[in-house]
DNA sequence: AGAATTGTGTTATGTTATAACATATCGCTG
DNA sequence: CAGCGATATGTTATAACATAACACAATTCT
């Protein structure tokens, strides 16, 4: 058994879900700084295959970029509605789909939701470190996990287009700051 | 981009996607031993733990082993609904979560779909090879992968509860049998 | 300007999953 | 075997996630 980074609270009688917010955006790191890297690098890489930055799709990936959680597409589509009147789900489900093809962001399977790619120059398959209790979503990216897959699939006879590596756990800011009950 | 294992088809105007069914279930080996084995270590299993193997449950993980393609839910219930009358989807979300706490399925995040563990008894996270192409389910068992998971985690001060890794592609036979285009 | 391509708006619906509460069944104990 | 607590199932309703299909607008190319 394991818990994913979703919280529960209440409206009346009725109950929701919501991911987990990062605990602590700024204390660690001036995130500015990754949101304004981030949209350059995307202007730039989306700028270098002739694709278009269009106003939907910044927003969308600003909206990811607000702290480095895993954001559901919901969640995109009710901050569009607040910026554009109104929204309908295909809209968000087509920027996220064009950011994902341009390797801007990535799904991930385990949550439905999506994370902004710090390394969207180089083609890559993600692998991340996602905490059960605050949400935080670190990608990293370990050859030996790469080198194991191909020679696992090479034995097979098995033709690797994609892969999904998702770790859950506990960060450890929150282990450290955690009172192990949470 | 990557192909998931699903085929398109319609009834009048509207489309549908379903799981591709495995090309050629008996060819290569004999899967009543499959399912034979796979329902005599889950009874096993339950039995050790004392927990009980209940008729819903049992007509669950036979549908399940029924060949070596993930299973949706919905398919699932729709089994149930053929052979108990009416079946609801709490009914077969409730035999999943028990199969799957129990180590008896596994969860495909990748595909929402289910496939039976051939190695029920000992507790590990599922590691596959999914076809695109048949849609057979492979799972596989690398230490090299969970010991690189376990490096990085290290690493990072994270603490692992649960891991996902899922890999699509093509397997060796519809590569020999393919004609590369499907 | 006109045509072709790409992007967005909109309606409707498909697909996956859970909450909440009622009822039945099982397994034990007296 | 009656009564009780625990486990399992039935049932209704709805939440949460995602796409098809078609109309229309904006951009780019010639
Ligand atoms: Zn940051
Ligand atoms: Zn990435
Ligand atoms: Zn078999
Ligand atoms: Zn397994």
């Amino acid at each position: 058994m394991y818990y994913k980074p979703f919280v529960q609270f209440f409206i009346g009688k009725r109950s929701y879900m919501e991911l987990k917010p990062e605990k602590s955006v700024p204390a660690r790191h001036d995130h500015q700084n990754c949101i304004d890297t981030a949209l350059q690098e995307a202007e730039r890489v989306l700028e270098d295959k002739g694709a278009r930055m269009t106003g939907i799709r910044r927003l969308v990936l600003q909206y990811i970029w607000r702290n480095h959680c895993a954001v559901k597409a919901y969640d995109i589509l009710g901050f569009l509605g607040d910026r554009k009147g109104s929204a309908k789900p295909p809209t968000v489900y087509r920027a996220l789909q064009f950011l994902q093809d341009h390797g801007l962001v990535h799904r991930l399977e385990s949550l439905n939701a999506y994370i902004g790619c710090p390394y969207p120059a180089e083609n890559h398959n993600g692998q991340f470190l996602i905490c059960n209790d605050c949400g935080t979503v670190k990608e990293f990216t370990t050859p030996e996990i790469l080198r194991a897959v191909d020679i696992a699939a090479d034995t097979q006879g098995f033709e690797v287009s994609h892969q999904t590596h998702e770790v859950l756990g506990r960060c450890q800011d929150c282990r450290e700051q955690g009172n192990g009950l949470d």
